[in-house]
DNA sequence: GTCTGTGAACGAATTCACAGCT
DNA sequence: AGCTGTGAATTCGTTCACAGAC
């Protein structure tokens, strides 16, 4: 497994700097297409080409990982994206439960990228009586009573909130009772959720605002 | 990943630091919900508790902006928010025009988020001879051929990419050369403009992969 | 007394530069 | 020669702590 023999280094698990984490998607990213492309080799450098990232930091984001490269060669493309993978917890799929039946739900349901990293989404949930027994794609729109009774054999560990601002905390306390570990929520709200319990927020009107700042800045 | 387009000009403005750019999103949020609650004044310390944020932190970003405090009593709830409104380019609404009339445009077409903020999507443009004519909301979507002709009136500023992977970077071309300066990008791909126009990119796999790293951390 | 604004101290993240491996 | 991994240097961002305004 490790290519490097030698004093018996217990890999210590280093703690990865938070924008890192946002890199390693962006190198795992890279290494797809490099693969896609048939390259199984690839220099920091070269990365850094592709990215935009310096060399030196890329260096430094994939040594928290482990030592994945070959000096005077560089790395193993296939091998590095396993690892990757791995670290971040994508070694095996991930089954999500969405709440919501919206727009915003039914774009994230047809949304193809979330497949392809192995996030798949295998229940919506929605507390409009309107909306439920609806279908979205291949699944039939569950109540809201049904989430935590469904999850005991789903065994789903990723909630997604799609729901409006006022519902978002009533349905984190629904998700976080059913079990679920982690949450990505799109509501534009803080949702306080126990220890444990992972929450990233997106919220796009925010993205909107800090487009505009930048746009401001650069009018110059 | 460094957004912050920065020539410098020596100007009475000072730099906000990428992070702060965030944190201003999240104080307006703060304020609109205080203006709602009709409080006219609120400190620091007030804000840190709403938005979970360092009490010097936020007077530390707030004076990038200017000397909007007043020592001893706090901010005035209302030109607090309209000086961070101004100084993000939130002082007038913006048109925008979305590229992309799937079911992610779809989305965003119906997100009343973005009306609230003062965004609002004024044109809607697809390739596919399919979706052209179709309406989305009140907008009938429209072949891509239009876009630069109908921007001649619009002179809407902002664009949204909302197209699959591989048709977005000829999406950004014909954006900025019907006269777009910013672009918020939803596909999964790096694209390349020129200098002056401001991109920003949001990737809703990135932030699962994101979700799923800090809970395997948290496992540990 | 309360609260802001900010220099100073601190800590974190990036980049440099090079030893050492291939 | 080419390239990684990493200590050192540097840059950047956060938090402290307090002078001064109210």
């Amino acid at each position: 497994m490790r290519a490097n023999p030698g004093p018996r280094l217990t890999s210590p698990i280093r703690r990865v700097p938070d924008p890192t984490v946002g890199r390693l998607s962006t190198y795992l990213h890279c290494l797809r297409a490099l693969e896609r492309d048939g390259i199984t080799t690839v220099s920091s450098a070269e990365m850094a080409d592709h990215t935009g990232i310096n060399a030196a930091q890329i260096r430094k984001d994939v040594s928290y990982i482990g030592e994945l490269g070959r000096p005077g060669v560089g790395y193993d493309v296939g091998h590095l994206k396993r690892c990757l993978m791995e670290r971040m917890g994508l070694g095996q799929p991930h089954g999500v439960l969405l709440v919501g039946a919206g727009s915003l739900g039914s774009a994230l349901c047809s949304y193809p990228g979330f497949a392809e990293q192995g996030f798949f989404i295998i229940a919506v949930f929605d507390s409009s009586p309107a909306k439920v027994g609806r279908r979205l794609g291949s699944l039939e729109v569950l109540s809201m009573e049904e989430l935590a009774r469904r999850n005991r054999d789903l065994r789903a560990r990723i909630g997604v909130i799609a729901v409006p601002r006022d519902a978002a905390q009533g349905v984190a306390d629904c998700l976080v009772a059913a079990g679920i570990r982690g949450i990505l929520n799109f509501a534009p709200v803080k949702i306080e959720v126990r220890e444990g319990i992972t929450v990233r927020n997106v919220d796009l009107a925010q993205e909107f605002e800090a487009l505009s700042y930048y746009m401001a800045s650069a009018t110059d």
